[in-house]
DNA sequence: GTGAAAGCGCTAACAC
DNA sequence: GTGTTAGCGCTTTCAC
């Protein structure tokens, strides 16, 4: 049996389908007594719009896909699951990609090509690929960035002030009265501009408080993993005189380096305090539970997809802006105790 | 300027629409000479295949849709990191949803409805919606079950022997000597499938053992989150007799036993010996780190993607089958010290 | 092995 | 406000 399509439904219902394109669209005005007759119709067919038709005489996909590194990271994992149901509300789906951090895959992906029509637009988390990187993309594909990339005026960017944040998380740190802070998670080349921002935030909290800068307590990591965290607390450990506090760049890192500390037989935060980044879950059960800087997800999400809505529907180019989501410091066990 | 068509290539190249077709997908024989021919056309003028065209004509869009009930929680995370790759190397793209556990959003998507034509196939993982419920689901939706339910014999269903896993973790609680056993987990009703098969596990392990189960020390939770196994720890420790070892239903459950153990004074394991289920990433970082049972995610992953493949594929139906995936026993720190 | 042509089911310009 | 109709760009049956 064929599937019932609109032209059934035109004839049942004695009218052209182009009326039916009409009610089931809600374009144009239609007399009620038509739409009923049309609506009648649909029900009694079980009608269905076949999407895949629409979408080659559209040319649209309804669909708009969301780009991350890795999605076992659990800020990634939960800024997607605040993306999906504001899409959804938008009427779109959310088809889902992973980089694993790789240029080459991020720069196809965002230059398109074979896939091109499978998406209206694109909410891309970059890692691999650098500013100037982004420049290889598809110039008509929508795109919203997340994170720390700045726009080039030619997408919208949605983000925290991360420099703000960082400096809100180290100034917590001298508050509470440490004195020798160090930094894990630096990343000092083109493509660690998120590291980076946070650097200048805990260089501009030092200056704030009139504090020098210890550079050799600013520590490099390749990833904001908890292995990364561990890593280099031990490094820092193993100095002559390590640090009595650590913003970490995520918290992640963090976790990572509370786990080398207590593994040490070092107690948080009485020996060495810890600071991380992004909220994510497992911080607020961990022990000790990890103070952090807590971006908005909701609103990030929600922001990102309304600007790519606007970005698709709009028929001029629209210019790229800046967004900015709220953030707050969150203190927890790590740098208050119990 | 308008998109180079097939036809374009086809005028270039001197021959029909339908040997560009061929050589494009690479269906009849067709001679080098053309083939060749039409190569260099595709090249020259850039040609892509128009993907909502060629999806409007088979019939098909190229995509499956991934169903979990909370993208959040690392295991889900985890497995979807796995499926991604896997479907992507057999030409497909993922669609990702999350139904929250809800059965009426679970109802519909297996239902399929408006969006049927969305996907070719689905790979859900339920959590409201009970075995029986499954039965609304679109006869003609490939479709393949992962975790505890077990098949119809209409679809596949993929996941590790629960019983079986949950057992080795018990024997394992009592082989290292414990012998006041908790399970923190069970969900005596329809939708708590997964749970209960746990909890058969846990009664098999102490039958194994000449071990009678008490009763009392099966606590039940609502999901398998931090926050319930931190309140049903609470409770266990509130009783006049609190065990000495709790076999938690995931690692997150187990997360958060331990941090109500270790917030009561408690040491895990001395005091409580704690062994979780999932192996997720967090307990190999946590402190402790966490016993548990690991499923073989990439063995789920892969399996379930060549079944699904299988089915859309298949002319005819293909009967369901059971597919089991390996687990094995990962003994940590919360188990056995350090 | 290749060509001609009929759809796939919907949208939307154009006409009335 | 509604009908007519020409595509959207591909696949695929059927001949040759």
């Amino acid at each position: 049996m064929r599937e019932t399509t609109l032209r059934d439904v035109a004839e049942l219902a004695g009218v052209s389908p182009r009326t039916v394109s009409n009610v089931v669209n809600g374009y144009a005005r239609v007399t009620d007594a038509t739409r009923e007759k049309v609506e009648r119709a649909i029900a009694e067919l079980g009608y269905q719009p076949n999407v895949l038709a629409r979408n080659l005489a559209t040319g649209r996909s309804g669909q708009i896909v969301v780009v991350v590194p890795y999605l076992d990271t659990p800020y990634f994992a939960e800024l997607l699951q605040a993306i999906i149901p504001a899409a959804r509300q938008a009427g779109y789906n959310v088809l889902v990609d992973q980089t694993d951090g790789d240029p080459a895959h991020e720069a196809s992906l965002v230059s398109r090509g074979a896939r091109r029509l499978l998406f209206d637009g694109m909410i891309f988390s970059p890692l691999g690929l650098s500013q100037q990187d982004l420049s290889v993309r598809d110039p008509a594909l929508p795109l919203v960035v997340l994170g720390e990339r700045t726009s080039d005026g030619t997408f919208d960017h949605v983000g925290i002030d991360d420099v703000a944040a960082s400096s809100d998380a180290v100034a917590h740190l001298i508050k509470i009265g440490r004195t020798r802070i160090a930094a894990i998670g630096d990343q000092p080349y083109p493509t660690g501009e998120a590291a980076q921002l946070r650097t200048r935030g805990f260089r501009a909290a030092h200056a704030a408080a009139g504090r020098p800068v210890d550079e050799t307590l600013i520590v490099g990591t390749a990833r904001f993993n908890r292995l990364d965290g561990a890593q280099a607390m031990a490094t820092l450990l193993d100095r002559a005189d390590p640090p009595d506090a650590v913003f970490c760049y995520s918290d992640l890192v963090a976790s990572g380096a509370i786990h080398t500390l207590l593994q040490r037989g070092l107690r948080v935060p009485e020996d060495v305090a810890v600071i991380g980044y992004d909220d994510i879950e497992d911080g607020r059960y961990g022990r000790p539970t990890i103070s952090t800087i807590s971006p908005d997800k909701k609103a990030i999400a929600q922001t990102a997809v309304d600007r790519l809505m606007l970005r698709i529907s709009s028929s001029e180019p629209v210019p790229g802006v800046e967004l900015r989501a709220a953030h707050r410091l969150i203190p927890r066990e790590s740098t208050l105790g119990r």
